[in-house]
DNA sequence: GCCGTTTTCGGCCCGACTGTTTTCAGTCG
């Protein structure tokens, strides 16, 4: 995939161009062509022989050109003069927070600071607070910039953020002069990493909240502190964002502070060519407040439906609203089951019982049962005979069950040769057979292809799990064709795996959503070791809802007797 | 650099906090 090497390019460029002191708006079409090749689905060399890259939103002549060159060359001569203009470690300082572009390029042009380095040592021998608005806090702010960039942590899984903010939350609402309030930015829209933690609170006091939240027992350092904004830095090295506003707002800052900063830009200039403005306080005509205290009438007052949060990426959702054809977005309590499970049989913890117990406690009508099979042995893979004799246990405690059902499933390997780590005449008896690829990662695209493939042909197997293999900010996706793979699994019947574990995500909300364009069904599964994980689907779902999936797109949001029968299909 | 039921030129989101300043620029989200 060559799509985000070159939306590295073009944000290296937006880089040089803004300490250059270019046109901000030329700088930010890049960056919107970064923000594009980043969350396409296709690989943009197809595009290109297709001769379609200026159908791309954002993509224009110029932008189309250089993709073209680096395409066709492998090199931008543009972008190698830029280099030439500009020491190479200037861009770096960049990522000093409190630096940015006017700061940088003052000091190279008075002191020559030609990297991060450089800027140290200048800051620390008091060079710095001499030149034009610099000061001594100026001096501080860098070497803590620096420090705070080199003990960095980096994005976290959304399932680390998700509980972060909860146990931040649950204290701040132990106090009275708190009355609303709600996790905002990148974790609210369900972003499978995230970068800080925002919370938006409602107060008429916002003063004495703000210094509770600073002096939590967990900061190790106040970025900033004002009435209705403040910065901390956690031990755990995440940021926390916390803003207050009175309740009159609430909607018009839960709008603005869960961004994304691109949707939030098209929201205001649609807003601004209606004569209405739209701010964190709310949207006003002129002097009027015409909405603010619900988001969903921040949106309605611009002439569109209400969007979700995970749809918020200027993605085409704001289009889409316009027209008041949103989708219909699939919701936790739409989840009739779990469709992927590991028991004591061989890699889990609870037993079976001890499983279905929890799932009816979180009102699921039936899990799959899915342990891994022979193969895999070091997660206790289940040899034929383990596997008829958990067939057969499957099958009497569903006896003892009310309105419930245990699905007797597994997790097969997909050998690297693109068969199955199973007999047929064993598979015949599963309910549900979901295939993986736990080896040979490294073979070449065309392999895995067709390996994927040739699994997808076999009648017995219903989904494929975790189909990219990746593991978030551990392992890249292994190499394969999802076009091909989608157009596959379409014809055969075969359904995909959205894992929901925090460190996969698999398939991703991109892929998601180009499954759906494809006519794929998804299956929603934990790939839960233990029965608490299984409250994990909700990161499933948020992922499942950035992909624009619907509880039509969603196999096991179908009542069991339905789902039987679509499985039951495939092996006709 | 991109874009067009106002436009092929002239716009392009909006505000808080900080630090260095006597009114604002830079940075960030």
């Amino acid at each position: 995939m060559r799509n985000l090497e070159l939306a590295e390019i073009f944000d290296r460029i937006a880089d040089m161009l803004e300490i250059k002191g270019e046109n901000p708006f030329k700088v930010r079409a890049y960056r919107k062509v970064v923000l594009t090749l980043e969350s396409l689905p296709e690989d943009i060399e197809r595009i290109y022989e297709r001769g379609r890259l200026k159908n791309i939103p954002g993509v224009g002549e110029g932008s189309a050109k250089k993709i073209e060159e680096l395409l066709k060359t492998g090199k931008l001569a543009y972008y190698e003069e830029l280099k030439e203009s500009l020491p190479e470690g200037l861009v770096e300082m960049l990522s000093v927070p409190d630096v940015g572009p006017k700061t940088a390029q003052l000091l190279y042009k008075k002191l020559g600071i030609e990297s991060i380095d450089e800027m140290e040592k200048a800051a620390k021998g008091g060079k710095i607070k001499g030149l034009e608005g610099m000061g001594e806090k100026t001096e501080e702010n860098i070497l803590r910039g620096v420090e705070l960039l080199r003990r960095r942590t980096g994005r976290m899984l959304l399932g680390t953020a998700y509980q972060m903010s909860q146990s931040i939350i649950e204290r701040l609402t132990t106090m009275d002069e708190v009355e609303l309030i709600s996790p905002a930015g990148s974790l609210r829209r369900m972003k499978e990493t995230v970068g800080d933690i925002d919370i938006l609170i409602t107060s008429k006091k916002p003063k004495p909240v703000m210094d509770i939240f600073v002096n939590l027992p967990e900061v190790t350092q106040v970025l900033a502190h004002g009435d209705t904004k403040s910065s901390v830095i956690m031990e755990n090295r995440v940021q926390v964002d916390v803003r207050v506003v009175e309740s009159g707002s609430f909607g018009a800052a839960l709008q603005y502070f869960t961004g994304s900063k691109q949707h939030n830009i098209k929201i205001r200039e649609i807003a601004g060519k209606n004569g209405l403005k739209v701010n964190e306080y709310g949207v006003f005509r002129g002097k009027k407040k015409i909405a603010g205290k619900e988001e969903e009438e921040v949106y309605l007052s611009i002439g569109l439906s209400h969007i979700p949060p995970e749809l918020r990426e200027d993605r085409g959702e704001v289009e889409s609203a316009l027209k008041g054809k949103l989708p219909e977005l699939v919701e936790l309590s739409d989840i009739k089951g779990d469709m992927h499970v590991h028991s004591s049989w061989s890699d889990g913890v609870d037993t079976i019982p001890e499983l279905a117990e929890s799932a009816k406690k979180l009102g699921y009508g039936y899990i799959a049962i899915c342990d891994h099979s022979a193969s895999l042995k070091v997660a206790g893979g289940l040899s034929r005979e383990r596997r008829l004799k958990q067939i057969a246990e499957i099958k009497k405690l569903n006896k003892k069950m009310a309105d419930f059902r245990i699905l007797a499933g597994g997790e097969i390997d997909i050998r690297t040769d693109g068969t199955l780590d199973c007999e047929e005449e064993v598979l015949k008896k599963l309910d549900i057979v979901v295939a993986a690829i736990h080896t040979g990662f490294k073979q070449d695209i065309e392999t895995m292809t067709s390996r994927i493939i040739k699994a997808m042909r076999n009648k017995f197997v219903n989904v494929i799990a975790h189909p990219t293999g990746r593991l978030i900010q551990t392992r890249d996706p292994y190499q394969v064709d999802m076009q091909k793979v989608f157009t596959e699994a379409k014809r055969t019947n075969t359904f995909l795996e959205l894992n929901s574990f925090p460190d996969r995500l698999d398939l991703n909300d991109i892929n998601c959503r180009e499954a759906k364009a494809h006519g794929i069904k998804i299956a929603l599964g934990t790939d839960c070791h233990n029965r608490m994980q299984m409250e994990v689907m909700r990161y499933g779902v948020g992922t499942a809802r950035r992909g624009w999936l619907e509880k039509k797109d969603v196999i096991n949001c179908l009542e069991l007797d339905d789902l039987l029968k679509l499985l039951a299909k495939k092996r006709k």
